[in-house]
DNA sequence: ACCTGAACACCGTTCAAGT
DNA sequence: ACCTGAACACCGTTCAAGT
């Protein structure tokens, strides 16, 4: 607990967090983090086992830091608010997480989120046996906004676009589509320069919030 | 329109999914696609312009067999029920398509899905301004689960075990965390091995929909 | 118009050899 | 115990050359 002191392991996770925010997931190479280390790509294995693991112990150093965050929050759905809104503030600083998240299932960054989040699951008074689904309802929006987060992110590096030419774009095209085999999504092309990331994720979690106190008072 | 010939570049998507169903992600190469083709790496290249859109397209051709099934259903929540579970369908048949959905935000497998649920969100009467956040807490919970399962198939690939092993050893490494800081998470440990899947992921629909009706009724 | 296959510039990972 | 760096077995992609 010596906070001082930092292992090789740790300089080679805050050396592959560095790259990744700075390059993306294509970026992260032993070649590129061995040369950012002043070492040789057959040093790192000495510390971690394989990329996928450097991938995963990296998404979790930047999840520990989201969801040991204080929490404030009167009741149980405020609290819910605040842990989802520091994901996305996290995926939305680190885009490479949300797809770093997806490939871990089960393991310690996603069990982090199923702890915090499933407590106040619990404590709404959801029973028992209908905890798992609920959780994992939220749980599962959070990776799919997380999922798509990462995505733009990636495409905007490796085609060399920002976010919201990106949505340009796909406004352009959304409009050109078939009037009647696509009038819905035609009908969203508008709304998808201007809106909020943010709020629309919010929107969402009070959507299954405001399902979960539903279903309790049947 | 003549359903009788088949493209060059039909050809390559069918191998493709097949490579993909068989091999997963990691078994798409374009020298085994050549190979199964009978023929040089550089010829798909004329019909294909690069990996990600391969997989996109290939990811399309399901998503479009899934959306286009007869919709059975009297009201919009019954036909979004029957989509969603056409996509958890599809998905589990082929779990590549977890995570090619996700890399291809806003193109046409994604627009597909939007649009179907899009128009039974409208026809369930939520105000226009509401429609984009209301359509995406789905998709992206459907995307969210989606990508987890791609995920576990995976991992059961590379790996070499099968589901209900994996699931047994996640759950012996939650029963064995700290009690007092994973207290929930061991909690569900149990519920972890006999869990239905696709049971979930429709109440996980139902929370969202419930929550659809009860903001309507505000 | 479409196909061939060698070649290029990379990867992740291993491993004998060092200190 | 930990580091070095060459080597192995791959990738996606390109491109001159063919038909």
């Amino acid at each position: 607990m010596s906070a001082a002191s930092t292992s090789s392991r740790d300089r080679i996770i805050e050396a592959s967090i560095a790259i990744l925010d700075g390059s993306g997931e294509d970026g992260l190479t032993f070649r590129a983090l061995s040369e950012r280390l002043a070492t040789g790509p057959g040093a790192i294995y000495w510390h971690v086992p394989n990329k996928g693991d450097l991938l995963t112990a990296a998404c979790d150093a930047i999840i520990a830091r989201a969801m040991n965050a204080p929490l404030v929050g009167a009741t149980p759905q405020a609290i819910i608010r605040t842990l989802a809104l520091g994901m996305f503030d996290a995926i939305d600083a680190h885009p490479w997480v949300g797809s770093a998240l997806t490939r871990a299932p089960g393991q310690l960054p996603m069990v982090r989120i199923l702890e915090r989040i499933g407590r106040q699951v619990s404590a709404l008074g959801v029973p028992d046996e209908e905890q798992w689904a609920t959780v994992g309802a939220l749980l599962n929006y959070i990776l799919g906004v997380g999922a798509q987060n990462a995505a733009n992110g990636q495409l905007g590096r490796t085609r060399g676009i920002d976010r919201s030419d990106f949505l340009d774009a796909v406004a352009t095209t959304w409009s050109q589509l078939d009037p009647d085999a696509y009038a819905f999504t035609r009908s969203m092309a508008a709304h998808l320069r201007g809106h909020d990331d943010r709020r629309d994720f919010l929107a969402g979690i009070d959507l299954i919030l405001s399902g979960i106190e539903a279903s309790r008072r049947l």
